[in-house]
RNA sequence: CGGGGCGUAGCUCAGUAUGGUUAGAGUACUUGGUUUGGGACCAAGGGGCCGGAGGUUCGAGUCCUCUCGCCCCGACCA
């Protein structure tokens, strides 16, 4: 491509509404343009990076024997009544009807489509196992669209779908899919973790979520420093604890602590690490029908995961309750602890079970118990309620947690058959009798990964795309095109680049050496040959983007070290 | 959906508290000239329903009412 044919609107100033690297850098250096709100154009450079990403992502699946469909973006309403999601995804759903008053949705996600092209189709165990994807737009009316192309309404998305005939069949495409999507991620040249996600609403027996790693990420994950263990913290576990805090000693009495309400002010006022102390956490379970406060007991040195408490209870939303209510309910804010204690339901923090040395609240103004031994309370509801903090110990190897920030582009799921036993999709098994597709769903957010591409690796100059997503290899850039000899060369090498088969761009524009350079750091093209002064003593140099390091080489060894470079 | 902010040239923004010639700047664009290794300089140009509708007024970018759009925080997010 010659540059000054191109179509590569760059600007010096970002677009007052762009936060983030990425959409700073893919508009500033004219990859995509924005149309509205979530939405987005693609240009011509962003569409080759999408392509790219898209040719990766088929290569990586066809050598794992999925095959490429492409369904309908328009989707009648009926199926997402039958599967019971038009309720369920609410307004996400862009609904309208057509000319005959039929409605349709766009589709969000392809569960119901692709089951019903299987259903009635693949009706006996010996056409399964099956995997069928396709690389499709997607439509979700997000109640907030942010963060450019990470959160868009619009948006490209790999959504892959696998039949079985078995569990362990299933399984086995799981990690053949796992396999994939991390081959996928690094040709990309990312930096990611395969972590374990909050299997959360829809059920299933499993899920992993592939998070590239970005200080702007959304998501908070807990991962250890020596194996390769990593979870989204509302699913993150970890070893029990190995070494204690000096315990207490206190036989069990009722103590007067007025107005010590803080787990602070109670380690104070004993003395005490927060280890022994009982946390309460008071909220209003939320559920499809009505709605209970609720008690969560956990340690004082820990905090309370949401999602974990939520899914504790079975609720569907967790609230906050104020003192008021609680008052109601006849607890007392700073006082609460579970020893006879009926007013409330409550869980407690499987950390907190036979623990001893406890102190906690006497659900009486002014009064705590100390030398409480919590197996007493060991009828109790108990779950893991806690968030992972770093310094935590790792499950599996003993390693140190810590927290990093993470972009999720990937979610495999282990469906089981919560989308084919209501939508009756089914098979004959050896024995002849009906039975519900076991199924998998593999996501990966194409666009996304545009965006987090350029998260990983930007500077304050622009974008530094990986070899296998730039736009180009190779800008040959000609410092001054009034000087034919350079402007002659630079065509020459060109070609040759391109007959090699390496993706090069031409910057043959009527412009100053430092506009271009500019340019080309924005847009940031890996290597940028520079054809200028140097060639009288027949050198060129070459701008390595990443590093902005310039070499000088020998004219006629330039192809060598490109090629050297691009390995 | 709650809270906050912003809509003026292609883009980034002044101007709006206190209404008053022909609405500005930078940048981008066009033409001519000089430049040519880090977003050049000189000169001359084109470009605006001041988001939209209604109102107050002799007069509205500026005041009032309504509305639409966009961004941020939160709620939400297979």
């Amino acid at each position: 491509m010659r540059f000054s044919r191109a179509y590569i609107p760059t600007t010096k100033e970002s677009p007052k509404d762009a936060q983030l690297p990425s959409h700073i850098y893919l508009s500033r250096a004219g990859f995509v343009a924005q149309v509205a709100s979530g939405l987005y154009n693609f240009l011509p450079l962003g569409k080759r990076v999408l392509r790219k990403i898209e040719n990766i992502i088929n290569e990586e699946m066809s050598a794992c024997g999925a095959l490429e469909v492409d369904l309908s973006f328009v989707t009648p309403a009926e199926l997402w009544q039958e599967s019971g999601r038009i309720e369920k995804f609410g307004k996400e759903l862009l609904r309208f009807r057509d000319r005959k008053d039929n409605l349709f949705v766009l589709g969000p996600t392809h569960e119901e489509m692709m089951v019903s092209i299987v259903r009635n189709r693949v009706t006996s165990y010996k056409q399964l196992p099956l995997n069928v994807y396709q690389v499709k737009t997607k439509f979700r009316d997000e109640a907030r669209p942010r963060f450019g192309l990470m959160r868009a309404r619009e948006f490209v998305m790999k959504d892959g779908y696998s039949f079985h005939s078995s569990t362990e069949d299933l399984d086995r495409e799981f990690d053949a899919m796992e396999a994939a999507y991390k081959k996928i991620l690094e040709r990309l040249g990312l930096n990611f973790r395969i972590v374990e996600a909050d299997s959360g609403a829809i059920g299933g027996t499993g899920s992993k979520e592939l998070m590239v790693l970005a200080q702007s990420g959304e998501d908070t994950l807990a991962v250890c420093d020596t194996c390769e263990y990593g979870a989204n913290v509302e699913a993150a576990r970890r070893a029990p604890r190995s070494v204690f805090p000096e315990a207490p000693s206190a036989d069990f009495s009722r103590f007067k602590t007025p107005n010590v309400k803080s787990i602070d002010d109670l380690s104070n006022f004993f003395h005490v690490d927060p280890y022994y102390t009982l946390k309460a956490v008071v909220m209003r379970a939320v559920y499809t029908e009505g709605s209970e406060p609720v008690c969560f007991f956990i340690r004082g040195c820990d905090e309370l995961q949401e999602v974990k408490a939520r899914n504790s209870v079975g609720a569907i939303d967790l609230v906050d309750i104020s003192e008021s209510e609680l008052s109601e309910i006849g607890l007392i804010p700073g006082f609460i602890g579970p020893l006879d204690q009926d007013k409330i339901r409550f869980v407690m923090d499987k950390d907190t079970l036979n623990a001893t040395s406890m102190i906690c609240g006497a659900n009486e103004m002014d009064y705590h118990f100390v030398g409480v031994d919590l197996s007493v309370m060991k009828d109790a509801v108990f779950a893991d309620l806690v968030t992972v903090q770093a310094g935590d110990g790792c499950p599996h190897c003993g390693g140190k947690m810590e927290h990093t920030k993470g972009i999720e582009v990937g979610h495999i799921f282990k469906l089981g058959t919560v989308y084919s036993a209501p939508l009756k999709a089914e098979f004959l098994d050896e024995n002849g009798r009906a039975q519900p597709f076991i199924m998998g769903t593999y996501g990966m957010g194409v666009s996304r990964l545009v965006a987090a591409v350029i998260e990983q690796h930007h500077d304050e100059r622009g974008c530094i795309w990986t070899h296998a997503t730039a736009p180009y290899l190779v800008n040959v850039m000609v410092s001054n095109i009034k000087e034919e000899s350079h402007l002659a060369y630079a065509e020459e090498l060109y070609n040759t680049l391109l007959s090699r088969g390496i993706e090069t761009i031409l910057d043959d524009r009527k412009e100053r050496f430092g506009f271009k350079m500019s340019d080309a750091e924005l847009i940031g093209f890996p290597f940028t040959i520079i054809i200028g002064k140097e060639l009288e003593n027949g050198q060129v140099q070459i701008m390595i983007r990443e590093s902005r390091e310039i070499l000088t080489v020998d004219a006629e060894n330039v192809l060598d070290k490109i090629e050297e470079l691009r390995r």
